[in-house]
DNA sequence: AGATGAAATGTTATATCATAACAACCCCGA
DNA sequence: TCGGGGTTGTTATGATATAACATTTCATCT
């Protein structure tokens, strides 16, 4: 079972064994989760939606945490490197990582109505992406996988 | 068999039968082939690869056809919406489409080496997406799968 | 042919997303 | 203490995209 669902959640829970696993990865792997990163990764956790670059800005901002647009690209640089959040191509935006702990390519589900958005866990090497790169010869590094359409409580019943 | 592959094709005969076939859907649709909307599409077809707006704008340019970034966008715009280009999220480009006539949301292989770009035919109702949509409980609308790595001419062998 | 309304275009301005470049700082190990 | 890598602060700018409104074109109806 994926950490969240389109159902609803334990929150708090969620987000705080999220920064722990973050916390510990970054102990691990020699990383340091400073301040400005730690605040990044905490505002996208707070939201299950996608949020902007300028949108985390501001929130870091008001935390007094740097109000220069570096300040919010070098974070989530580092969250999206290292696995703790991801960027959504289709609505130039990031959202903390579902999954953290593994590296992954993700596949979202986007719910165009009320903006929230599930990551789902997938294979990009064995889809049909997988499939027709093989067929073609073609060696898959990355993979974009986004859908949007409406989740289970937008879908008209 | 696709328009094209990795490999070589005839360019010139791929180009006037794509641009032919868009001219008799826009008869069959009663839809404007304007000559902006037709440049648009000649110029993403002279390119197996992606071209940003504001590429395409300097070429609609330099034919006399516009130079205010609106000019482009609506071009694209028609074009995408009626099936005759796609949008790649990942490089925030454009590329001309390799399957007109039928609609459907488009799948691509991406080579970082040489920009090639193909679009393979997929349903995105069917693969891990779609499996994951179902279980969700989740509708899709419309859906993003790009992959990015080597094309065979590319890839070490 | 002339009227008319929808669609397309031209144009200006601005919003939104993202990075280059360089100085300053901080921590840690030699 | 010195030096060096990594992080941060800051300014400026580049790249992508759209809002808004005036004007023109064009299909269609009369």
């Amino acid at each position: 079972m994926p950490p969240f669902e389109f159902q609803s959640h334990d929150h708090a829970s969620c987000m705080t064994s999220a920064m722990r696993a973050a916390e510990q990865h970054c102990l691990d792997a020699k990383l340091q989760f400073t301040p400005v990163r730690r605040a990044a990764l905490e505002i996208l956790l707070s939201e299950h939606k996608a949020l902007g670059a300028y949108d985390i800005l501001a929130k870091l901002d008001a935390r007094g945490l740097g109000s220069a647009p570096p300040v919010a690209y070098r974070a989530l640089e580092f969250l999206v490197k290292n696995g703790f959040a991801h960027k959504v191509e289709k609505l130039n935006a990031y959202v903390a990582c579902a999954h953290p702990g593994e590296t992954h390519d993700p596949a979202f589900m986007i719910c165009t109505s009320c903006d929230s958005i599930v990551e789902a866990a997938t294979d990009p090497q064995a889809g049909q992406l997988g499939r027709a790169a093989k067929a073609a010869g073609f060696e898959i590094n990355t993979a974009v996988l986004e859908a949007e359409g409406l989740c289970p409580s937008c879908k008209p019943t």
